[in-house]
DNA sequence: GCAAGAATTATTGTATACAACAGTCGCAAT
DNA sequence: ATTGCGACTGTTGTATACAATAATTCTTGC
């Protein structure tokens, strides 16, 4: 959309999460360097961190390979992630004033519109804006950061999930159910609905990731 | 206790956690260098991991500052530790076997001895085993490491917490509760114990805290 | 023909040198 | 005396050169 990648991590990050780069490919420092027209000294800074994120994984002396998440791990992020949105969603229902109920429910729509057009990338982002939403209006600051890095760290996989003819007219009966409770004012019922939205998200994902490793033993290694 | 650091992040890091380099404090490469005997590439490296871990905060062309989070962030963080560390007692309570439970609850007891002696640093690890003993058992190893993460963050300010004549008593009632819950497996009474025993660790820091602001506007800068 | 070991090659890790920029100190002018 | 501008110093950012180690390939012996 844009290329807000002043610095060299995000440019590197910006490979991966579009896909470039793919999941347990190796990053070769000189190679990037060159592609990048720098000297390896930033890029491998920008290695390290991207390491520390969790994005990438450091073997020393061996170099740095985009992190292949096996299905256990990406359950075990995905239930951490349901967690955490649940909790973002519990505190909006408490502190949601009516112009960010307004917010919501604009944003809900836009999400209606985007999965009648059919176009899967455009419900992709226009879920997010609602997700991304909610967890304004809950109102801590950091748990919205680590959801980001989270969500960094997921990105790659969820728009494959997603572009798979998703269930999509599901997800949208669950928002309205997010979104019902965040407007009466129930914390309870706005986690609980929160995190089982994420939680089937998991489900789906975990089938579609099965599916995957088929095809992918089928073909080439 | 030990020297388990081999790499040179871990190294500061543990200037970090065990206050040497106090929060606000500047960190000067060419310093660091001259102290561990290398040359400032590697330190830069380092800072740069603590850097995205969140345990130093990095400011381009002024040089790096270990974290000092005001009270509000630091709320923030207890509500997602609080969060994730019930999401633990949650699996644990459907998860445990009789062997795990056994494990916890020598380790409650552990806690118990610990209190008794009066030492709050031994409380500190007694209680610390506890907890992590209960990630464990939850059986999610990611959410395991992002605690871990989070505990690094908290660790020089949980340490104060506790050494502040903490409400022992109390915690080990809370401790008691949570093991029940676990025990019977309730999978709902062990989250919401774990969660507001964790919130009230927050409670109290909190109150802590602002009497340490005022402590310090009195005194030097 | 195959396997095991040694030399070679390629890539990572470290050090040093240099460049760029921010903060500071001093000077001068109003 | 104070304020604004300029040179200076110190620190960060980058590049390049070198050292160390892991992977590879070639050779040699069985």
């Amino acid at each position: 959309m844009n290329t807000p990648a002043p610095s060299l991590r995000d440019a590197i990050e910006d490979r991966i999460l579009t896909g470039t780069l793919s999941p347990g490919a190796r990053l070769d420092e000189a190679t990037l360097a060159d592609d990048f027209g720098v000297s390896r000294t930033p890029v491998r800074q920008a290695l390290f961190q991207l390491a520390a994120t969790g994005l990438i994984e450091h073997i020393p002396r061996r170099g740095a390979f985009v992190v292949d998440v096996g299905p256990l791990r990406l359950r075990e992020m995905f239930e951490v992630m349901a967690e955490l949105e649940a909790l973002c969603a519990r505190n909006a229902s408490r502190r949601a004033t009516q112009k960010d109920i307004d917010t919501l429910n604009d944003l809900h729509i836009a999400c209606v519109a985007a999965a009648a057009s059919g176009d899967s990338d455009i419900y992709y982002y226009a879920n997010e804006a609602f997700h991304d939403a909610i967890r304004g209006v809950g109102g801590n600051d950091f748990l919205h950061q680590e959801i980001g890095r989270l969500q960094k760290q997921l990105q790659a996989f969820r728009r494959l999930q997603l572009r798979a003819r998703a269930r999509i007219g599901a997800s949208l009966d669950e928002h309205a159910r997010i979104l019902d409770a965040i407007r009466s004012g129930q914390p309870g019922d706005a986690a609980d609905a929160m995190r089982s939205h994420v939680a089937i998200q998991n489900d789906q994902f975990a089938d579609l990731m099965t599916g995957m490793k088929r095809r992918q033993s089928g073909s080439a290694a």
